[in-house]
DNA sequence: CCGATTAAATTTGAAAATCAAATTAAATCG
DNA sequence: CGATTTAATTTGATTTTCAAATTTAATCGG
């Protein structure tokens, strides 16, 4: 019943098929601890199913042992197709993967607006969804799964959306309202969960079992891996990052809330601060009071100083909390240099509880605007694959 | 190899158990999904290996169903003896359970100093445990495990103590220290931890599986449990939500850093303040400040609220990161009654991320000093019972 | 007091799944 | 081209689980 010893099986093998990207079957047996006779049983019926493939070994000079040569397994690309998609401010991006995570297509639309109604947006959805799905000559019946990323607090695993700068509506089964409309199995995660996602799955977090990804594009995002497994809190909605105070009455946040992260370090952060200062109330943009502290302006550069010391003290609490062995810092627009800046790690590893011990490690990982919807596919592809798996039970050779 | 499928079951069926407390077999296939016939089988193992036994049904009138009677399974408490000690500051109080968590004795002892060699203090630690062992007519070598609570950085996996205020020596492999010195496998963890370990097995923790504990003395501690795992992260020593930032460039925190929370909400933070407002710079004790912001001492009553909005900000932040379902806060004295106040917890909740669902809860469990010492207990428990799983696999019938 | 009834626990026998060992397959070496 | 080497598969025994049948231990009703 559930969960079988051979459905245990096919999981740990076709993991770790896909984390060694292609693997003979004895280094299976190895790695696994399963025996040489079980991964042949298993992998047989993988490959009958059509989740894996056998490798053509196009290299004959390369295997210059002795011995029957081995035979590389790997995921079968044209097993299934995945689908992503990130809705941004006025923009939706998608992209179109393989079984293996290969990339096949993407797509990209501007809006006109930038809040829906659920159905609308959906609509909308479905059509980009279609016209993603042509450009590899496919329709939309093809794709086994689609992830969708957005801004918002999101209960990932019902694909309820408390609340998004996205909807006109609040409390809203999306990925049902999507999923029914467009006939496809959808799953819907906050944005910044999909770029912790996209991190393990191709990114600096392959690897990881426990790490933290911090996002900054207007808001502030985290997504966080315990585990190996993505943490979402008990309600579904954890790892609010931004909206962690660090000034007890302090300023203002778009939430309502006040000494939020967000509302010292966010773009809109900056520009109200220029703006009193300057008492210029139009045209300020952020680019310009970044480059006005480059250039040694007082005023800007206190404000950016004071952006980048209250991001420090925000990382080094997390560390002091989770403790992690790795820290991402993603973004895809470098309006955040500042705060990825050298001086600003520094301050965090000296806001950290000390010991005798490597701080974490902080990388910084700037990719295109499509690694959201990549994270939104990595998740689908995720789901799909579970359901190859669960799918597979009542099969017998 | 390594975990079998019969050693899952064992587990399985033993946390059960353990779990209800006394429950009969067809009761235990029900919820575990395990069938009749394997139930059976196995109880039958843990019968004969001692780890349970059998209920009396001592009450004959209860059961007025017709058909065979269930016979409840328990654990056998008599299987093991467990120690569990806490370092405090002078003092160091043990605890002794058996098998099935049960108190068997206790033993508390004052010490001369606060700081010792770890050799110096294993060898207290030894003599105590046999002080405390004489009291149910047993010796050292009847216990199977000890588990140690002291305050300061560790590393539990390993034992290790990072950093201790009561060892005069940093980076002290100190479960290895004691566990040779005395000849008893010792467990050694941040008393925090423990204290978390100690809810989640008798106290309000029992039956979740996600949930923070927090606790005050003269420092501010914090134990998490995600997915009925205490997290501990990636170097053994997450959860240091004492030193957690709440202000930039704040107050200066006897760890040497500024702004951390501990350095608000402590006994010393509020002595600190209330010295400087009045000029007394003898005899003020923490009692006092407090009674005096109870009878509307102005000055007393703004160090005080102070303190209660600065430890209603560090638990918003725990909530916006982690989404617990529950936070217990943990005390032995009520000193922090202040901070456990209702207009705090409604400050954290005004501080948290505001969706249409319920809040955390938040229940306060006020204990006597001994249940550090159970906690430490606790963890050994269950170190002791996955040793007796593991030496059962070469078990055969 | 005794057979019918009921429900828990155990036993039985078949099916599922794993693995060590033996065998087969596919290569290189000399 | 046979010996050697190593991967993969097959074989046969063992472990483990479970549904169904059986046994056990109680109550019920007359």
């Amino acid at each position: 019943m559930s969960v079988n010893q051979r459905e245990i099986g096919r999981r740990r093998l076709l993991a770790e098929i896909r984390a060694q990207k292609s693997i003979p079957r004895i280094d299976l047996a190895e790695r696994t601890g399963i025996s040489r006779a079980t991964v042949t049983t298993i992998t047989a019926e993988l490959l009958r199913e059509g989740l894996i493939e056998e490798e053509q070994r196009d290299s004959p000079d390369k295997d210059t042992r002795r011995g029957r040569p081995t035979v590389n397994l790997r995921i079968r690309g044209a097993a299934r197709l995945i689908a992503g998609a990130k809705i941004s401010n006025r923009a939706i991006s998608l992209v179109l993967l393989d079984f293996e995570g290969a990339h096949l297509a993407d797509h990209e639309v501007a809006l006109d607006k930038s809040v829906f109604a659920p159905a609308e947006l959906a609509a909308i959805l479905g059509a980009q969804l279609d016209a993603l799905a042509r450009k590899v000559g496919c329709g939309r019946a093809d794709v086994s799964g689609f992830g969708i990323g957005i801004a918002g607090i999101v209960d990932a695993p019902r694909g309820f959306v408390h609340w998004s700068p996205s909807l006109d509506a609040r409390n809203v089964e999306f990925a049902d309202v999507i999923g029914r409309q467009l006939s496809v199995p959808t799953y819907v995660d906050n944005d910044a969960n999909l770029v912790a996602v996209a991190e393990k799955t191709f990114g600096l977090g392959q690897g990881h079992s426990d790490f933290i990804v911090v996002t900054i594009e207007s808001g502030v995002g985290m997504g966080i891996y315990i585990g190996d497994e993505i943490y979402r809190g008990t309600r579904g909605c954890g790892a609010e990052f931004g909206h962690t105070k660090v000034h007890l009455d302090g300023a203002l946040c778009r939430c309502g809330q006040r000494g939020c992260l967000e509302a010292y370090v966010a773009d809109y952060a900056l520009l109200r601060e220029a703006m009193i200062a300057s008492g210029d109330h139009a045209g300020m943009v952020v680019d310009k009071v970044l480059s006005a502290a480059e250039a040694g302006d007082p005023v800007a550069k206190s404000i950016v100083d004071r952006a980048g010391r209250m991001f420090a003290m925000g990382l080094a609490n997390l560390v002091n909390i989770f403790d992690p062995e790795l820290i991402i810092l993603a973004g895809e627009q470098m309006l955040s240099s500042h705060l990825y800046a050298e001086e600003v790690i520094e301050a965090m590893r000296g806001s950290i509880v000390q010991i005798d011990k490597a701080p974490p490690e902080v990388v910084i990982h700037k990719w295109d605007n499509l690694m959201w919807a990549r994270g939104g596919a990595a998740y689908a592809l995720d789901k799909v694959q579970e359901r190859a798996l669960a799918d597979m039970v009542d099969y017998a050779g």
